[in-house]
DNA sequence: CTGAAACTAATTGTTGACAATCGTGCGAAC
DNA sequence: GTTCGCACGATTGTCAACAATTAGTTTCAG
């Protein structure tokens, strides 16, 4: 069975584990119903993702992610999200632009009516088309990666107040150079993006 | 044994075995003199890297890279180097800088008296100099992932004609930049550098 | 009362055997 | 002669038991 393996990464980017806590194979495998052999398989899995940090004769731990880690891993994504919207701007089709366009819309209508995780979710799907747009795997597959590790970081920065307002005209810049077929201007747009979400970060690493 | 799993990596990245060749575990527990478990370790790990497929009951094989994909990796590697780059520039000190300057020297001697192997050296170390100012661990750790799927294709790249004298001035570009703390020309000129690779790369795809 | 050493319980590392699966080669039918 | 099906060999997937290591605890000497 793999999917003890999905099962419990899953558990642990919900946050069902904190990090730093200790992921005892004797307790997994009475959690997940799996043997031994398995959780071992899932728990190496894990740590290659950089979710778990397994320390010789001392097992497996949540790996704990710093604030200053989580800038990194977010000024990685930024270079990679824009090298992605470079590609997606030389070969968005008719109909992905109409598809761009739509949520666009429906982002704006989201900010003026407030729904705050409305907007959320439109913007983890406007992230999403941009990179099947791009069809570029390398990228994707690290974005992913990347993606799992801030897991638990990226929840609280949907709360951050007035950040719709703040986000919204980067968020249509993106989609209007992506557009025009601009790819300089859509890996601008997104390097300005996700630099913003960097500043926020910064400003929590200063408040907190 | 871990070390099992290193000598399997070597041995791939050396060549021994050429991609789409199976990896037989019995095969390898004789070469390497490793239980089964460790070599089965090995493999899950090289392919979280990316260096091995693992396909269910099929058993391992070497993963094989398309020039096109080689490409793809390569665009990766641009901008996280550019990154890369662009913290060094922050962050370069004095004696640093020194060193960034004597290696520039040597790059320039090399391509005058025709030392490509030295030339080739110098580059690795120059771009293994510039991450080590940078600090930047989370985009270090993917590069080094990125290098090791490459490794079969670099080697072709060194032996282009004419490439050093084409590559030595991008170099001295990438020197000056990070010496003048300026992040974004430090950005700019090592995706520059690192763009012209890919043209080299796009140019061997036409040809062959 | 404090410190170190030895013991013990908990946990992980490793091994070998067994089960499941896949690809291949043979043979028979059309 | 070709194709389909079957069985066998090779290979990987999984398991349960055993060995090694670690960390915590107790005991004893100073």
């Amino acid at each position: 069975m793999t999917s003890a393996r999905d099962a419990l990464r899953e558990t642990i980017l919900t946050g069902d584990y904190l990090p730093g806590e200790r992921l005892v194979e004797a307790t997994l495998i009475e959690r997940f119903g799996a043997s031994r052999f398995t959780i071992r398989l899932a728990l190496q899995d894990l740590a290659a993702e950089g979710l778990v940090e397994i320390q010789r004769n001392r097992g497996a731990v949540v790996r704990k992610i710093s604030l200053a880690e989580t800038i990194e891993i977010t000024q990685v994504r930024m270079v990679l999200e824009g090298l992605v919207a470079a590609h997606a701007a030389e070969r968005v089709t008719a109909a992905e632009a109409a598809e761009l366009d739509e949520i666009g819309l429906l982002m704006r209508r989201a900010v003026e009516t407030g729904e705050h995780r409305r907007y959320s979710d439109l913007n983890q799907r406007l992230h999403a088309l941009i990179r099947a747009i791009a069809g570029h795997g390398t990228a994707d597959r690290l974005i992913d990666t990347l993606k799992a590790q801030q897991a638990r970081h990226q929840i609280m920065l949907a709360l951050v107040p007035g950040r719709p307002q703040q986000s919204l005209p980067q968020h249509e810049a993106i989609i209007a150079a992506i557009r025009a077929r601009d790819p300089k201007a859509a890996e601008e747009a997104m390097r300005d993006h996700i630099a913003s979400v960097i500043e926020v970060l910064k400003s929590l690493d200063e408040s907190g």
